[in-house]
DNA sequence: GGGGATACTGGAACCGTTTCCACGACTAAG
DNA sequence: CTTAGTCGTGGAAACGGTTCCAGTATCCCC
């Protein structure tokens, strides 16, 4: 493999005039630069980014802690996160923290420990002992799409989006409205998305109207445990008119029991979700849009703040806004 | 920063030791390597992945060359992958390549040059001159969730899921059978499941039927698209009594089309799509099923293979089935 | 009891850069 | 025409491990 000394030789300097020149570094003569940059085209020669960093201390790389890959939340938050590391020029590392079994070990044996500069947290709150450990890598900590307390954020307020929905159903008329609310099945008693369930009771309380606690159901997260949920509530002796579900596959699958019962939507029953999931749109879903990709592109800029040592935000929250379409509607007179 | 000198010396032994200790090497005696562990736990020591690597050669990372993030079939296989390479502790380099620009540059820059012992590529065709591009990488490539020609590859046969979409519909009685085909927003000129389309093709021909070039449009990947291909098909002088669509966001896009011009799903227009995504059964979708979180994890037992110098298998093909629900059924009589 | 193989261990070279320090050549100021 | 600075460059010391080679101690067997 050609190294740099192989270039410096062609370029008839030095190698530490041959690293400043392929570093961009200033003190580096015009024409230099030039002879240097152009035995390096021909020799097709690349910096080897391990020497480059056991000798300079940074890595260029960034972690990234997901608990889905494969939902669309979490693909949209890394997409735009991605887009503007490498924008930087930064590389990405993933790593998947799916189950109780995979956070355990992960927070353990901290795999990506001296292989980062930063750490990316999608959407997952952590308990205080695994912030700990977190720390130990000694490293800039983000979150996106979820907050973590002591950590800069990039997020939506929870509390609003959940409140934008049920006004949205209170405002329709609706006095009795359920909730599905959602934890997340990989990892058992983790509080996922509190803020939406406070929403819920408080904007209820607000209007003046009874907690009813048959009314709020949750489920793991997903479009079946929406469907069987639904089913729940629709046995009831008297079942909602209107249902707020914490995301938009939870509120498709309510929908598709609702259907199957025999009732039509919304005009029997109204369902709304949160996210604007991409397929919301396509299946007339009234929901709380909020702006996921951005999220992670804004998240990749606090890291590359961070990084640069300008001192950041301590948060920065994202506005939600309701899209109304046709899955709400005025509850029947009844 | 502690490292392995330091640790060397409180466990009284050679850094050549050490290092054998650490790394599991043999001819290292018991007591001693208990020595060693035993002194680097008490010191809290990782090695330094980059003097490890500059000395030892390999980088333990896997790069993964990926067109959308935000695709639950890319985010699916992307979840297989990881997890049987974290199970064999290798990382994992995010490379998007969402459109032309980014294509060109990653193709050029080659970003993940010497920074990686193989790289996977998700369901993306690459032309010829890209691919000597990736062997100047020196590493091992496959392909995962399609094929490039001359790597190993996990994928489905899609000219055997096209027919067997295509075909359920013949068996339903259908004769007029359109075909909505996608195309890659962001990589324009890329011709995407080829096998999807000449399957449609082959399986008219075969069941005697002419070939109407009107019912077979291509659009842009996604649900959107879906719904304008549907529109367009609604306004020809005879509309299709059934459409395969090459993936099932588009077919949820044609259904909602279908829906809104106040026809009926199966029993105007069937629908079917392929992938069996998530929200498919939510939304009561024919289609075929392929396995995608296992295709990745497939992928990631053949690069551990070749990683590992044993020889693999030139390609593996994982079977497709039919899953049949509500939006499909036979035609009206006419 | 002697000989050869075997199990451990240490010394030291090497992996490919970055960067501190020193040094000569010019330039601009006095 | 000195003198204090810049600018451009090279030498060489890190950076933190891995591994070849060689040396010593131990072991087994005849």
């Amino acid at each position: 493999m050609v190294n740099m000394a192989d270039v410096a030789r062609l370029a008839g300097v030095s190698m530490a005039t041959a690293s400043r020149a392929l570093s961009d570094h200033p003190h580096v003569a015009p024409a230099t630069r030039a002879r240097v940059l152009d035995a390096a085209a021909e020799l097709a020669y690349v910096v080897s980014p391990e020497a480059s960093r056991l000798a300079g201390g940074v890595t260029d790389r960034i972690a990234v802690v997901v608990p889905h890959l494969s939902r669309w939340f979490f693909g949209a938050l890394l997409d735009g996160l991605e887009s503007v590391l490498r924008e930087a020029d930064k590389d990405l590392l993933i790593y998947h923290v799916g189950d109780a079994a995979d956070r355990k070990s992960f927070f353990e044996r901290l795999p990506a420990r001296r292989k980062v500069d930063a750490v990316v947290v999608l959407g997952m709150p952590i308990a205080r002992p695994e912030r700990e450990r977190l720390e130990m890598m000694g490293v800039h900590i983000v979150a996106a799409g979820g907050q973590i307390e002591p950590y800069p954020f990039v997020s939506i307020d929870d509390m609003v989006a959940g409140r934008q929905a049920v006004n949205h159903l209170l405002f329709l008329g609706h006095r009795r409205i359920a909730m599905i609310a959602t934890n997340d099945p990989g990892q058992p008693g983790w509080p996922i998305r509190a803020g939406r369930s406070r929403a819920y009771h408080a904007a209820l309380a607000d209007a003046g109207l009874p907690a009813d606690p048959d009314l709020a159901v949750t489920v793991p997260w997903g479009g079946a445990a929406g469907a069987e949920a639904m089913a729940e509530l629709l046995s009831l002796r008297e079942p909602p008119t209107a249902v707020y579900a914490h995301s938009d596959e939870v509120a498709l699958g309510a929908i598709r029991t609702i259907r199957r019962a025999g009732l039509r939507v919304p005009e029997d029953i109204s369902v709304i979700g949160i996210d604007d999931h991409p397929l919301a749109e396509l299946t007339d879903l009234t929901t709380v849009a909020q702006p996921v990709r951005d999220q992670g592109a804004l998240a990749g800029q606090v890291v590359l703040g961070l990084l640069s040592g300008a001192a950041t935000d301590p948060g920065i929250t994202m506005a939600t806004r309701l899209v109304v379409r046709g899955s709400t509607g005025p509850p029947r007179v009844a």
